[in-house]
RNA sequence: GUGGUUGUAGCUCAGUUGGUUAGAGCACCAGAUUGUGAUUCUGGGGGUCGUGGGUUCGAGCCCCAUCUUCCACCCCA
């Protein structure tokens, strides 16, 4: 016997039961919406090649990969010349095998793999844990769960324009009613880069402006200059931070800035088009505005978004008045499947970050009591005689189906009162000598006190309805 | 990966310049009440003060290391 204190590994989590029913309440909405669109589920390994995931999420991400130490003797392919050559290249040797990182890239994976029994278009969503080993702090942990959902095989701009329908829908039917769907394409942050005179540079430049409203003008000037964009750029690109107006002034704003970018216009085009595919599906994202008096769908010229293998529209959806960071984001990626030898292939999708999620509805109290309902009834026994009468109106109640239970002993009655107290349990039966004699069940209502007798059948109705 | 922060009962936290036997509220258990939970009253159990070293006559308090928590960077859901 240990007298060790048990533990967990920094940034994870147990989830008690309460928390766990929250949660499935999170998953169901959104795996309802996303069947609702034709996505069909699917599971990956927890692991994978380490050789599949390296390489993927630039240096700093492989670096926050969770390597599998080699089972048995790890070292036994190693020499004293490999530990020299320092912990990189040791890595490769004492490790084949990694946690996933993402959902996204085991999705390519799969894409690749079972290229020729996938019908395409192929969508699919995916709702499974990702680790990070990165330094956890408030809204981020290293596991946690993402919610994708992708589609591969087509370049129609329907599906983007889909993607903002789910999740207006997700996030309405959580009750959230104050949230931005914010949206931009690389294009247009390329063809800004190449009208202000830096084509080419615009990872940098987006690096830099997406910190725009945590370090404000003045952080994100110089940081650019530290960048070594030129000061007549930074000073071209300063107007564009706060572009006024409806989307449509905007992306008219644009137009005249960028017409003669291709990059420009290839996104103000995609972005056009996502709007028309919106305003025939009659998106109540176009229509529904948030309590502040802006619009739900904001075209942000300054979204830049990490992952560097987007190459169209990109997505961010931010709760307002909630100190949290994004809950959503996602984009179109031309080539991820090109990594694994399938060129050609393009795909869109997004992701909920259900932890996220989980502390927002949490934060403005949304969670509904449907969503935390557990046994509707207890039956309380007081000797054998009342077990044995218990057990086939316990049969009855989960019939009808409702939720119930028999307290397994006959202990005392204040301690299976209070079992059902704690277990916010709403009825309480006695089954007691009287009870059993005259045939009328003793229903307790735990919230008001309030007391009948009814015969089994009656229980069953009063439950039931 | 960088800088800071936190850790005392199951939980939230007190604990004086380092000084006798480390406290409170809530929770838990038992009783008041042998057929009634949440409310009331009484009593009780529970701590190697995160862990390991060090300084000191003496450490919950000071020093070092380590783990953990939270925060700001980097980055990200």
């Amino acid at each position: 016997m240990s007298k060790e204190k048990p533990s967990i590994p920094k940034g994870t989590r147990d989830f008690g039961p309460a928390v766990v029913v929250k949660r499935n309440y999170i998953f169901g909405v959104i795996k309802r919406t996303f069947e609702k669109y034709g996505y069909l589920p699917l599971e990956t390994p927890a692991m994978e090649q380490l050789s599949v995931l390296t390489g993927k999420y630039g240096d700093e991400g492989d670096q926050l990969i969770f390597k599998i130490l080699n089972s048995g003797d790890f070292l036994s392919k190693t020499t004293a010349a490999d530990i020299e050559q320092g912990s990189k290249h040791i890595t490769r040797k004492i490790s084949e095998k990694a946690l996933r990182y993402d959902l996204t890239v085991p999705f390519a994976r799969f894409v690749v793999m079972n290229r020729n029994d996938i019908t395409f278009p192929f969508k699919r969503y995916q709702i499974q844990p990702v680790w990070r080993a990165d330094r956890p702090q408030k809204g981020r942990y290293r596991e946690f769960y993402q919610c994708d959902a992708d589609v591969v095989g087509t370049n129609s701009l329907l599906c983007e324009a889909e993607i903002v329908q789910m999740i207006q829908e997700v996030l309405t039917t959580l009750g959230l009613t104050d949230f931005t769907i914010k949206i931009n394409h690389r294009g247009i942050l390329a063809g800004i880069a190449e009208a202000i005179g830096e084509k080419g540079r615009e990872s940098e430049i987006c690096v830099a402006i997406d910190k725009l409203d945590k370090i404000g003008k003045e952080g994100v000037r110089k940081e650019l200059l530290e960048r070594g964009i030129k000061t007549a750029a930074v000073e071209k690109l300063e107007p564009l931070y706060d572009l006024t107006g409806t989307n449509e002034e905007i992306l008219d704003k644009l137009t005249t800035l960028l017409s003669e970018t291709a990059e420009g216009n290839r996104g103000l085009a995609d972005l056009r088009e996502v709007w028309q595919y919106l305003e025939l599906l009659q998106s109540q994202a176009l229509i529904s505005q948030n309590t502040s008096g802006q619009p739900r769908l904001q075209l942000d010229v300054t979204l830049a978004r990490g992952l560097s293998y987007y190459t169209g529209c990109i997505f961010e959806v931010k709760v307002n008045n909630v100190n949290m960071g994004s809950i959503s984001g996602g984009g179109r990626y031309d080539n991820l499947t090109g990594m694994f030898g399938l060129p050609g292939v393009s795909g869109v999708g997004f992701s909920f970050g259900v932890d996220r999620v989980y502390d927002v509805l949490e934060e403005l109290q949304l969670f509904p009591d449907s969503s935390q309902a557990g046994t509707q009834v207890l039956l309380v026994q007081f000797d054998k005689a009342s077990e044995q009468y218990a057990l086939p109106v316990l049969q009855q109640l989960r019939n009808a189906g409702i939720a119930s239970e028999l307290y397994p002993e006959a202990a005392k009655l204040k301690k299976q009162m209070s079992y059902a107290d704690q277990k916010r349990i709403p009825y309480v039966v006695l089954i007691g000598s009287e009870e059993m004699a005259s045939g009328k069940l003793k229903l307790r209502n735990m919230l008001t006190g309030e007391q009948q007798d009814v015969t089994t059948e009656e229980l069953v109705k009063v439950l039931a309805g």
